[in-house]
DNA sequence: CATAGCCCTATCCCTCCGTATAGGTTACAT
DNA sequence: ATGTAACCTATACGGAGGGATAGGGCTATG
Protein backbone atom coordinates (compact mmCIF):
# COMPACT_ATOMS: atom_id res chain seq x y z
CA UNK A 1 0.00 0.00 0.00
CA UNK A 2 0.70 3.09 -0.86
CA UNK A 3 2.59 5.17 2.08
CA UNK A 4 2.91 9.04 3.26
CA UNK A 5 4.51 10.64 5.47
CA UNK A 6 2.33 14.02 6.79
CA UNK A 7 4.22 16.54 9.47
CA UNK A 8 2.55 19.09 11.22
CA UNK A 9 2.68 21.02 14.32
CA UNK A 10 -1.03 21.75 13.96
CA UNK A 11 -2.39 18.63 15.12
CA UNK A 12 -6.24 19.28 14.10
CA UNK A 13 -4.93 20.25 10.97
CA UNK A 14 -2.35 17.52 10.60
CA UNK A 15 -5.16 15.18 11.76
CA UNK A 16 -8.17 16.17 9.64
CA UNK A 17 -6.11 16.05 6.60
CA UNK A 18 -4.18 12.83 6.95
CA UNK A 19 -8.06 11.58 7.63
CA UNK A 20 -9.06 13.26 4.41
CA UNK A 21 -5.81 11.41 2.28
CA UNK A 22 -6.36 8.19 3.92
CA UNK A 23 -10.18 7.66 3.48
CA UNK A 24 -10.43 9.68 -0.07
CA UNK A 25 -6.97 9.12 -1.28
CA UNK A 26 -6.92 5.26 0.01
CA UNK A 27 -3.69 6.31 1.36
CA UNK A 28 -1.60 5.20 4.44
CA UNK A 29 -0.61 8.15 6.27
CA UNK A 30 1.92 8.57 9.12
CA UNK A 31 2.16 11.38 10.89
CA UNK A 32 5.01 13.51 13.01
CA UNK A 33 4.52 16.93 15.07
CA UNK A 34 7.80 18.34 13.79
CA UNK A 35 10.78 17.82 11.33
CA UNK A 36 13.41 15.68 13.72
CA UNK A 37 10.57 13.27 14.84
CA UNK A 38 9.81 12.82 11.07
CA UNK A 39 13.49 12.34 10.33
CA UNK A 40 13.52 9.86 13.35
CA UNK A 41 10.51 7.70 11.23
CA UNK A 42 11.75 7.68 8.25
CA UNK A 43 14.92 6.50 9.25
CA UNK A 44 13.51 3.63 11.34
CA UNK A 45 11.07 2.40 8.68
CA UNK A 46 12.30 3.62 5.44
CA UNK A 47 11.61 6.27 3.07
CA UNK A 48 7.87 6.18 2.31
CA UNK A 49 6.50 7.03 -1.28
CA UNK A 50 6.09 10.54 -0.50
CA UNK A 51 6.73 13.41 2.69
CA UNK A 52 4.64 16.38 2.84
CA UNK A 53 6.05 18.87 5.06
CA UNK A 54 4.86 21.99 6.99
CA UNK A 55 6.80 25.15 6.60
CA UNK A 56 6.10 26.43 9.83
CA UNK A 57 6.97 23.62 11.95
CA UNK A 58 9.51 23.17 14.91
CA UNK A 59 12.79 21.91 13.08
CA UNK A 60 12.13 23.34 9.68
CA UNK A 61 14.50 25.65 8.06
CA UNK A 62 15.09 26.38 4.31
CA UNK A 63 17.15 24.83 2.52
CA UNK A 64 18.96 22.75 5.41
CA UNK A 65 15.18 21.21 7.09
CA UNK A 66 14.31 20.67 3.20
CA UNK A 67 17.54 18.71 2.36
CA UNK A 68 17.82 16.54 5.63
CA UNK A 69 14.64 15.31 4.83
CA UNK A 70 15.34 14.59 0.78
CA UNK A 71 18.22 12.56 2.37
CA UNK A 72 15.73 10.41 4.71
CA UNK A 73 13.28 9.62 2.28
CA UNK A 74 15.82 9.44 -0.90
CA UNK A 75 15.14 8.32 -3.80
CA UNK A 76 11.33 9.57 -3.46
CA UNK A 77 9.89 12.62 -2.65
CA UNK A 78 9.12 15.15 -0.73
CA UNK A 79 6.97 18.05 -0.68
CA UNK A 80 6.49 21.36 1.15
CA UNK A 81 3.06 22.31 2.67
CA UNK A 82 2.30 25.49 3.56
CA UNK A 83 -0.73 27.88 4.88
CA UNK A 84 1.50 31.24 4.87
CA UNK A 85 4.53 30.78 3.08
CA UNK A 86 5.08 33.84 0.09
CA UNK A 87 6.04 32.46 -3.54
CA UNK A 88 9.24 33.28 -2.88
CA UNK A 89 9.72 30.46 -0.13
CA UNK A 90 7.68 28.34 -2.11
CA UNK A 91 10.58 29.41 -4.93
CA UNK A 92 13.62 28.01 -2.42
CA UNK A 93 12.01 25.13 -1.63
CA UNK A 94 11.63 23.91 -5.39
CA UNK A 95 15.05 25.20 -5.84
CA UNK A 96 16.16 23.09 -3.02
CA UNK A 97 15.36 19.70 -4.38
CA UNK A 98 11.38 19.76 -3.04
CA UNK A 99 9.34 18.15 -5.46
CA UNK A 100 6.40 20.32 -4.74
CA UNK A 101 5.00 22.83 -2.81
CA UNK A 102 1.47 22.76 -1.99
CA UNK A 103 -0.78 26.01 -0.31
CA UNK A 104 -3.17 25.19 2.32
CA UNK A 105 -5.67 27.62 0.38
CA UNK A 106 -6.10 24.57 -2.30
CA UNK A 107 -9.00 22.10 -2.19
CA UNK A 108 -9.18 18.95 -1.12
CA UNK A 109 -9.64 17.25 -4.33
CA UNK A 110 -6.81 19.27 -5.39
CA UNK A 111 -4.59 17.87 -2.79
CA UNK A 112 -5.48 14.55 -3.84
CA UNK A 113 -4.96 15.48 -7.43
CA UNK A 114 -1.74 17.01 -6.49
CA UNK A 115 -0.63 13.69 -4.42
CA UNK A 116 -1.19 11.26 -7.28
CA UNK A 117 1.04 13.22 -9.28
CA UNK A 118 4.17 13.58 -6.94
CA UNK A 119 3.53 10.04 -6.84
CA UNK A 120 3.75 9.40 -10.18
CA UNK A 121 7.10 11.31 -10.35
CA UNK A 122 6.40 14.45 -11.29
CA UNK A 123 6.18 18.13 -9.28
CA UNK A 124 3.74 20.25 -7.98
CA UNK A 125 3.97 23.76 -7.89
CA UNK A 126 0.92 25.84 -8.71
CA UNK A 127 2.29 28.51 -11.26
CA UNK A 128 -0.45 30.89 -10.66
CA UNK A 129 0.91 31.25 -7.05
CA UNK A 130 4.79 31.75 -7.79
CA UNK A 131 3.67 34.37 -10.05
CA UNK A 132 0.86 36.29 -8.08
CA UNK A 133 3.97 38.10 -6.60
CA UNK A 134 5.45 39.08 -9.57
CA UNK A 135 3.10 41.58 -10.59
CA UNK A 136 3.40 42.99 -6.98
CA UNK A 137 6.68 43.56 -7.30
CA UNK A 138 7.18 44.51 -11.42
CA UNK A 139 7.67 47.96 -10.39
CA UNK A 140 9.11 46.63 -7.01
CA UNK A 141 12.99 45.90 -7.99
CA UNK A 142 15.20 46.45 -5.27
CA UNK A 143 19.12 46.33 -6.49
CA UNK A 144 21.47 44.07 -4.48
CA UNK A 145 22.82 46.76 -2.91
CA UNK A 146 19.38 47.77 -1.22
CA UNK A 147 18.94 44.76 -0.24
CA UNK A 148 21.88 44.69 2.02
CA UNK A 149 21.22 47.75 3.19
CA UNK A 150 17.57 46.67 4.45
CA UNK A 151 19.26 43.56 6.33
CA UNK A 152 20.73 46.22 7.96
CA UNK A 153 17.90 48.06 8.72
CA UNK A 154 16.12 44.99 10.10
CA UNK A 155 18.88 43.95 12.51
CA UNK A 156 18.67 47.68 14.34
CA UNK A 157 21.99 48.57 12.83
CA UNK A 158 22.69 52.38 12.52
CA UNK A 159 23.39 53.97 9.14
CA UNK A 160 27.07 54.84 10.11
CA UNK A 161 27.17 50.67 11.31
CA UNK A 162 25.66 49.76 7.94
CA UNK A 163 28.19 52.04 6.18
CA UNK A 164 31.04 50.52 7.67
CA UNK A 165 29.90 46.50 7.44
CA UNK A 166 29.70 47.52 3.47
CA UNK A 167 32.49 49.62 3.65
CA UNK A 168 31.27 53.02 2.09
CA UNK A 169 30.49 56.52 3.64
CA UNK A 170 27.32 57.14 5.48
CA UNK A 171 25.58 59.20 3.14
CA UNK A 172 25.41 56.33 0.80
CA UNK A 173 23.03 54.49 2.63
CA UNK A 174 20.82 57.50 3.57
CA UNK A 175 20.83 57.49 0.06
CA UNK A 176 19.87 53.32 -0.40
CA UNK A 177 17.47 53.78 2.92
CA UNK A 178 15.89 56.96 1.40
CA UNK A 179 14.85 55.14 -2.00
CA UNK A 180 14.22 52.19 -0.41
CA UNK A 181 11.43 54.25 1.34
CA UNK A 182 10.21 55.42 -1.48
CA UNK A 183 10.27 51.63 -3.36
CA UNK A 184 8.16 50.32 -0.45
CA UNK A 185 6.06 53.33 0.08
CA UNK A 186 7.32 53.39 3.44
CA UNK A 187 7.51 56.37 5.83
CA UNK A 188 10.47 55.51 7.39
CA UNK A 189 13.09 53.07 7.74
CA UNK A 190 11.49 51.23 10.58
CA UNK A 191 8.49 51.18 8.54
CA UNK A 192 10.86 49.81 5.34
CA UNK A 193 12.04 46.71 8.19
CA UNK A 194 8.50 45.57 8.83
CA UNK A 195 7.14 45.58 5.18
CA UNK A 196 10.36 44.13 4.14
CA UNK A 197 9.50 41.05 6.15
CA UNK A 198 5.86 40.83 5.63
CA UNK A 199 7.02 40.46 1.82
CA UNK A 200 9.79 38.06 2.98
CA UNK A 201 12.17 40.31 0.81
CA UNK A 202 14.96 38.94 2.79
CA UNK B 1 -29.68 20.02 13.68
CA UNK B 2 -27.21 22.08 15.04
CA UNK B 3 -25.88 24.22 12.56
CA UNK B 4 -21.66 25.67 12.85
CA UNK B 5 -19.95 28.14 10.84
CA UNK B 6 -16.28 27.93 9.69
CA UNK B 7 -14.62 30.38 8.32
CA UNK B 8 -11.11 30.31 7.36
CA UNK B 9 -9.16 31.17 4.15
CA UNK B 10 -7.42 27.77 3.49
CA UNK B 11 -9.66 25.81 2.07
CA UNK B 12 -7.45 22.50 2.80
CA UNK B 13 -7.70 23.13 6.35
CA UNK B 14 -11.51 24.58 6.51
CA UNK B 15 -13.02 22.18 4.29
CA UNK B 16 -11.43 18.43 6.17
CA UNK B 17 -11.87 20.22 9.48
CA UNK B 18 -15.56 21.05 8.62
CA UNK B 19 -16.05 17.51 7.32
CA UNK B 20 -14.46 16.38 10.49
CA UNK B 21 -16.71 18.00 12.17
CA UNK B 22 -19.82 17.25 10.61
CA UNK B 23 -19.23 13.42 10.19
CA UNK B 24 -17.71 13.13 14.14
CA UNK B 25 -19.79 16.12 15.67
CA UNK B 26 -22.82 15.06 13.93
CA UNK B 27 -23.40 19.15 12.96
CA UNK B 28 -24.34 21.19 9.93
CA UNK B 29 -21.45 22.96 8.84
CA UNK B 30 -21.50 26.26 6.90
CA UNK B 31 -18.02 27.34 5.34
CA UNK B 32 -16.58 30.98 4.48
CA UNK B 33 -13.43 31.75 3.36
CA UNK B 34 -13.27 34.96 4.51
CA UNK B 35 -14.92 37.72 7.57
CA UNK B 36 -17.28 39.39 5.22
CA UNK B 37 -19.03 36.13 3.64
CA UNK B 38 -19.40 34.91 6.98
CA UNK B 39 -21.24 37.78 7.71
CA UNK B 40 -23.22 38.11 4.93
CA UNK B 41 -24.00 34.54 5.59
CA UNK B 42 -25.11 35.49 8.96
CA UNK B 43 -27.23 38.17 7.83
CA UNK B 44 -28.88 35.60 5.48
CA UNK B 45 -29.77 33.18 7.09
CA UNK B 46 -30.02 33.87 10.77
CA UNK B 47 -27.49 33.13 13.59
CA UNK B 48 -25.87 29.67 13.67
CA UNK B 49 -25.47 28.14 16.96
CA UNK B 50 -21.56 28.41 16.86
CA UNK B 51 -19.03 30.41 14.45
CA UNK B 52 -15.63 29.53 14.56
CA UNK B 53 -13.41 32.16 12.61
CA UNK B 54 -9.58 31.63 11.60
CA UNK B 55 -7.57 34.51 12.94
CA UNK B 56 -5.41 34.84 10.27
CA UNK B 57 -8.03 35.58 7.67
CA UNK B 58 -8.71 38.69 5.37
CA UNK B 59 -11.07 40.93 6.74
CA UNK B 60 -10.41 39.28 10.36
CA UNK B 61 -9.28 42.06 12.97
CA UNK B 62 -9.02 42.52 16.40
CA UNK B 63 -11.07 43.75 18.26
CA UNK B 64 -13.35 44.87 15.55
CA UNK B 65 -14.05 41.71 12.91
CA UNK B 66 -14.89 39.82 16.20
CA UNK B 67 -17.05 42.44 17.42
CA UNK B 68 -18.95 42.59 13.91
CA UNK B 69 -18.87 38.68 14.19
CA UNK B 70 -20.52 38.29 17.54
CA UNK B 71 -23.03 41.08 16.76
CA UNK B 72 -24.02 39.29 13.19
CA UNK B 73 -24.43 36.18 15.84
CA UNK B 74 -26.53 37.04 18.37
CA UNK B 75 -27.02 35.63 20.81
CA UNK B 76 -24.92 32.85 20.07
CA UNK B 77 -21.48 32.56 20.70
CA UNK B 78 -18.50 33.48 18.61
CA UNK B 79 -14.96 31.24 18.89
CA UNK B 80 -11.82 31.86 17.56
CA UNK B 81 -9.13 29.18 16.24
CA UNK B 82 -5.53 30.00 15.08
CA UNK B 83 -2.67 28.30 14.68
CA UNK B 84 -0.14 31.28 15.13
CA UNK B 85 -1.69 33.80 17.64
CA UNK B 86 -0.11 34.05 20.31
CA UNK B 87 -1.26 33.86 24.05
CA UNK B 88 -1.50 37.51 24.22
CA UNK B 89 -3.98 37.90 20.63
CA UNK B 90 -5.96 34.58 22.77
CA UNK B 91 -6.44 37.18 25.15
CA UNK B 92 -7.22 40.18 23.57
CA UNK B 93 -9.94 37.77 21.79
CA UNK B 94 -11.61 36.54 24.87
CA UNK B 95 -11.35 40.36 26.34
CA UNK B 96 -13.54 41.15 22.78
CA UNK B 97 -16.08 38.75 23.38
CA UNK B 98 -14.97 35.84 21.64
CA UNK B 99 -16.41 32.33 23.89
CA UNK B 100 -13.69 30.63 23.09
CA UNK B 101 -10.14 30.48 21.65
CA UNK B 102 -9.02 27.09 19.96
CA UNK B 103 -5.20 26.68 18.82
CA UNK B 104 -4.92 24.29 15.64
CA UNK B 105 -2.48 22.46 17.72
CA UNK B 106 -5.26 20.79 19.84
CA UNK B 107 -6.15 17.31 19.23
CA UNK B 108 -9.46 16.83 16.67
CA UNK B 109 -11.59 14.99 19.82
CA UNK B 110 -10.74 17.89 22.20
CA UNK B 111 -12.44 20.22 19.22
CA UNK B 112 -15.65 18.53 19.42
CA UNK B 113 -15.27 18.55 23.25
CA UNK B 114 -14.15 22.17 22.98
CA UNK B 115 -16.88 23.14 20.42
CA UNK B 116 -19.71 21.06 22.63
CA UNK B 117 -18.94 22.78 25.45
CA UNK B 118 -19.15 25.75 23.53
CA UNK B 119 -21.97 25.06 22.12
CA UNK B 120 -24.25 24.61 25.86
CA UNK B 121 -22.99 28.07 26.10
CA UNK B 122 -19.94 27.51 27.73
CA UNK B 123 -16.03 29.15 27.34
CA UNK B 124 -13.51 27.70 26.00
CA UNK B 125 -9.24 29.08 26.75
CA UNK B 126 -6.66 26.91 27.31
CA UNK B 127 -4.83 28.11 30.23
CA UNK B 128 -1.88 25.83 29.71
CA UNK B 129 -2.15 27.63 26.20
CA UNK B 130 -2.88 31.11 28.01
CA UNK B 131 -0.09 30.51 30.22
CA UNK B 132 2.46 29.18 28.35
CA UNK B 133 4.15 32.09 27.41
CA UNK B 134 4.40 33.45 31.05
CA UNK B 135 7.41 31.36 31.34
CA UNK B 136 9.37 32.47 28.04
CA UNK B 137 8.50 35.84 28.58
CA UNK B 138 8.98 35.83 32.75
CA UNK B 139 11.37 38.86 32.31
CA UNK B 140 9.12 40.77 29.52
CA UNK B 141 5.79 41.85 31.13
CA UNK B 142 4.76 44.81 28.99
CA UNK B 143 2.59 47.05 30.10
CA UNK B 144 -0.66 48.24 27.95
CA UNK B 145 0.51 51.01 27.36
CA UNK B 146 4.00 49.84 26.08
CA UNK B 147 2.01 47.44 23.59
CA UNK B 148 0.03 50.34 22.63
CA UNK B 149 3.80 51.96 21.29
CA UNK B 150 4.69 49.15 20.18
CA UNK B 151 2.03 48.82 17.98
CA UNK B 152 2.60 52.46 16.59
CA UNK B 153 6.18 52.04 15.92
CA UNK B 154 5.53 48.94 14.00
CA UNK B 155 3.24 50.61 11.55
CA UNK B 156 6.26 53.34 11.10
CA UNK B 157 4.53 56.16 13.32
CA UNK B 158 6.65 58.95 14.63
CA UNK B 159 6.50 59.44 18.40
CA UNK B 160 4.61 62.49 17.39
CA UNK B 161 1.79 60.60 15.74
CA UNK B 162 1.62 57.95 18.30
CA UNK B 163 1.05 60.84 20.86
CA UNK B 164 -1.25 62.22 19.33
CA UNK B 165 -3.22 59.15 18.81
CA UNK B 166 -2.81 58.14 22.21
CA UNK B 167 -3.36 61.90 23.43
CA UNK B 168 -0.44 62.20 25.29
CA UNK B 169 2.98 63.96 25.06
CA UNK B 170 5.50 63.13 22.66
CA UNK B 171 8.28 62.62 25.72
CA UNK B 172 6.27 60.12 27.44
CA UNK B 173 6.20 58.28 23.96
CA UNK B 174 10.23 58.48 23.98
CA UNK B 175 9.47 57.01 27.58
CA UNK B 176 8.21 53.58 26.29
CA UNK B 177 9.99 53.26 23.63
CA UNK B 178 13.18 53.77 25.69
CA UNK B 179 11.64 51.02 27.81
CA UNK B 180 10.85 48.97 24.98
CA UNK B 181 14.33 48.73 23.82
CA UNK B 182 15.51 48.00 27.15
CA UNK B 183 12.79 45.26 27.51
CA UNK B 184 13.06 43.48 24.46
CA UNK B 185 16.67 44.23 23.92
CA UNK B 186 16.52 46.02 21.51
CA UNK B 187 19.08 48.50 20.03
CA UNK B 188 16.61 50.82 18.79
CA UNK B 189 12.37 51.56 17.37
CA UNK B 190 13.19 49.47 14.33
CA UNK B 191 15.05 46.93 16.23
CA UNK B 192 11.95 46.65 18.44
CA UNK B 193 9.47 46.83 15.87
CA UNK B 194 11.41 43.60 14.31
CA UNK B 195 11.72 41.66 17.61
CA UNK B 196 8.23 41.93 19.05
CA UNK B 197 6.98 40.79 15.43
CA UNK B 198 9.31 37.92 15.87
CA UNK B 199 7.61 37.39 19.05
CA UNK B 200 4.15 37.92 17.75
CA UNK B 201 3.83 40.51 20.86
CA UNK B 202 0.62 42.02 18.75
C1' DC C 1 -1.21 53.76 55.16
C1' DA C 2 2.53 52.52 52.88
C1' DT C 3 4.59 50.42 49.06
C1' DA C 4 4.91 49.41 44.37
C1' DG C 5 3.79 49.60 39.65
C1' DC C 6 2.13 52.13 35.94
C1' DC C 7 1.47 56.25 33.59
C1' DC C 8 2.41 60.82 32.66
C1' DT C 9 5.25 65.27 32.37
C1' DA C 10 9.35 68.37 32.18
C1' DT C 11 14.10 70.00 30.66
C1' DC C 12 18.48 69.44 28.62
C1' DC C 13 21.59 67.58 25.33
C1' DC C 14 23.51 65.19 21.58
C1' DT C 15 23.24 61.99 17.97
C1' DC C 16 21.00 60.10 14.13
C1' DC C 17 17.64 60.31 10.51
C1' DG C 18 15.66 62.16 6.51
C1' DT C 19 15.67 65.29 2.65
C1' DA C 20 17.56 68.20 -0.84
C1' DT C 21 20.88 69.46 -4.23
C1' DA C 22 24.68 68.48 -7.16
C1' DG C 23 27.58 65.91 -8.78
C1' DG C 24 30.83 61.60 -10.11
C1' DT C 25 32.23 56.54 -11.85
C1' DT C 26 31.48 52.27 -13.76
C1' DA C 27 29.07 48.77 -16.73
C1' DC C 28 26.08 47.50 -20.18
C1' DA C 29 22.74 48.15 -23.60
C1' DT C 30 20.62 50.20 -28.03
C1' DA D 1 28.16 57.00 -29.00
C1' DT D 2 24.49 57.95 -26.32
C1' DG D 3 21.50 56.38 -22.85
C1' DT D 4 20.51 54.24 -18.69
C1' DA D 5 20.97 51.85 -14.48
C1' DA D 6 23.44 51.12 -10.42
C1' DC D 7 26.43 52.76 -7.18
C1' DC D 8 28.99 56.08 -4.84
C1' DT D 9 30.30 60.87 -2.84
C1' DA D 10 29.88 65.74 -0.98
C1' DT D 11 27.67 69.56 1.75
C1' DA D 12 24.13 71.34 4.39
C1' DC D 13 20.00 71.69 7.35
C1' DG D 14 15.86 70.80 10.17
C1' DG D 15 13.63 67.55 12.59
C1' DA D 16 13.28 63.17 15.02
C1' DG D 17 15.26 59.81 17.99
C1' DG D 18 17.29 58.56 22.16
C1' DG D 19 19.47 59.14 26.79
C1' DA D 20 19.74 61.17 31.52
C1' DT D 21 17.59 63.13 35.38
C1' DA D 22 13.78 64.53 38.31
C1' DG D 23 9.77 64.58 39.37
C1' DG D 24 3.84 64.05 40.27
C1' DG D 25 -0.60 61.37 40.22
C1' DC D 26 -3.14 57.15 40.19
C1' DT D 27 -4.59 52.62 41.76
C1' DA D 28 -4.12 48.22 43.66
C1' DT D 29 -2.28 45.35 47.20
C1' DG D 30 -0.35 44.30 51.41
Amino acid sequence: MTRLLIADDHELVRETIAAYLAEAGQLEVIQSADLEDALVRLASTGPVDLVLLDYTMPGMSLPEGVHRAIDANAPNPVALLSGTASPDTARRALAAGAAGFLPKTMAPETLITAVRHLLNGGTYAPQQFLESDQKNRKNLHLTPRELDVLRGICEGKANKEIARDLEVQEVTIKLHVKTLCRKLNARNRTHAAMIGRDLDLL
